[in-house]
DNA sequence: TATTGTTATACTCTATAACTATA
DNA sequence: TATAGTTATAGAGTATAACAATA
């Protein structure tokens, strides 16, 4: 049997290790995502969501459960009272922290597995050439949506 | 502010992405994984719940979904009737192939945003390092099961 | 009226523990 | 007794639709 290689099968099996890591420090990819999110800065609901790629309400369902952790502190604005501020707090912080030793270590056990290729090395190179590619892809889908917006509110 | 740059959070945020293009053919990554594992050939339920590395109930969800969308099938064994065998059918074969294309061109599209340094095919090509790399992964994991067993069945 | 965020609701995935049927 | 798979149960993430509060 040849191997199966598609994209798409190998960015599925990635993100399936990548939930076994963070099952160690008991956070889900979404909490773990909204951390690192978080970690960028504070921000408000809203913009979190696009950022992130998922609705409103589940952006509200992840906070609830970081906020119940003591990871994330909502502040509510004074100016526009019916905005949120959302802010990792130094637990939060800490969290995130531990988050990253796992999957590091998890993901770079992974690729040290073509270490007798001298391969580990790109292969972690090449997740960072991913990162930057999205990046930019999240610029552009920003920038098409404000543009949607004018032409279609 | 420096782009956060971690293994994690590529991983994480290219996991979403697979997510969001399988959206489109209502198919959820768990799913997904489940039909190109049965893609490789039918299995029973214990040794798919190892290589997926989820639980036993999990399979059992999983599948109940597909078998209700005609994806998948269950069959008896004779030999051992505790055992089930799961194969895809036509149509989950059919759903594979509307998956792999919807994720291959979401994918792609934002490996294309590395086109003008020349480095899109390079992003692709690395998947296949991780691919690769996960295949080892899996096999070192099952053989370091079974000396478990061995060792304290 | 429009926007921000939440609530209501429903479905899926996940796990552990308990159970059934079979070996 | 041990194994294969399911059922029971609980918790989390996701979405759409409906809502409240505010602008």
């Amino acid at each position: 049997m040849e191997p199966y290689q598609s994209i798409g099968w190998t960015a599925a099996r990635l993100a399936r290790q990548l939930e076994v890591a963070l099952a160690t420090v008991e956070l889900s990819s979404a909490q773990y995502r909204m951390l690192v999110q978080l970690a960028q800065g504070s921000e408000a609901s809203t913009p979190l969501a696009r950022k992130l790629a998922v609705s409103a309400p589940s952006v509200t369902t992840v906070v609830d459960g970081l906020v119940q952790r003591g990871a994330v502190e909502r502040t509510y604005s004074a100016e526009d009272r019916r905005r949120v501020s959302l802010a990792l707090t130094e637990i939060g912080q800490g969290l995130l922290v531990s988050a990253e030793d796992a999957v590091r270590g998890r993901l770079e056990s992974i690729a040290n597995e073509l270490e007798d290729e001298g391969l580990a090395g790109n292969a972690i190179r090449a997740l960072a050439l991913w990162g930057e590619a999205l990046d930019r892809a999240r610029i552009r889908r920003h920038s098409l949506q404000r543009e949607a917006e004018v032409v279609a509110p």
